[in-house]
DNA sequence: TTGACATATACCCATATGGGAATATATAAT
DNA sequence: ATTATATATTCCCATATGGGTATATGTCAA
């Protein structure tokens, strides 16, 4: 199986670095153009479509015509669910002392869990 | 140029939705066992160690040797980015009322800016 | 109508992928 | 030494990719 589609969720969507500055360009929540932002990142045109259109079928951009031109909007809310994840984690790198005081918790636990773990009655597969 | 490396950053090795669940598990601070992996989440030992591979390569994860076993163990700290990346956007979707303020405002300088973008003499590319 | 401008699409291509199955490697147990 | 256990690695394969270039589409201007 092949890796899934970059229009799969937002995770793929944004892992590709070109997209994340496209979204980035589109952070301050006002529409932008197609040349805007080909201008603003030097970016060839079809490569920013390309990335836009990729962005529009997860939902985290939305067009709106205006003459020849296409606006895109940041729906940044689509965005939230990456921000739920990995809040699941900010524990792990704020408050210095807090974390070593988890990383001490750590390895007791694993001296205790280490001793009746590997204990032969008790494998692991 | 195909899409790049999924170990070529966070951004790519997290967009896979088992690499994400087995940080997950590995999510409580606690070393595993690649086999503990396997029985948690049921999936086939091969690509616990393929993902295991890609989660090490990217830096979110350590091995430790003990006896037969790999020892995987969490380096959340290398999360940070994606956290850092995404929380610029949290304005977004946090406080109804703010939200409502900001696209008020927004359409009020859209409309602004359509009037004098959009003439004739500032083209856009 | 004709031409300039803005954007989207269509092709072509090299490449990394994730899954499955089989197998190799390493360590422990008997 | 042989066997069992734990994990990694190797192959094979279908497929989505992102870039580049060229072109189609759509809209405005003269």
């Amino acid at each position: 199986m092949p890796r899934a589609a970059t229009t799969t969720d937002v995770f793929n969507a944004i892992a590709e670095p070109r997209r994340r500055e496209i979204i980035g360009v589109l952070g301050d929540g006002r529409a932008h153009a197609v040349g805007q932002v080909v201008k603003t990142l030097r970016i060839p045109q079809p490569a920013v479509s390309k990335h836009l259109g990729v962005l529009r079928k997860v939902g985290i951009v939305s067009i709106s015509k205006h003459g020849q031109r296409r606006l895109y909007r940041l729906n940044a809310e689509e965005l939230k669910p990456v921000h739920d994840w990995v809040k699941t984690y900010e524990r792990f790198w704020t408050h210095q002392l807090h974390r070593i005081k988890e990383r001490a918790e750590r390895k007791a636990i694993e001296r205790l869990a280490r001793k009746s773990r590997l204990a032969k009655d008790e494998p692991n597969n």
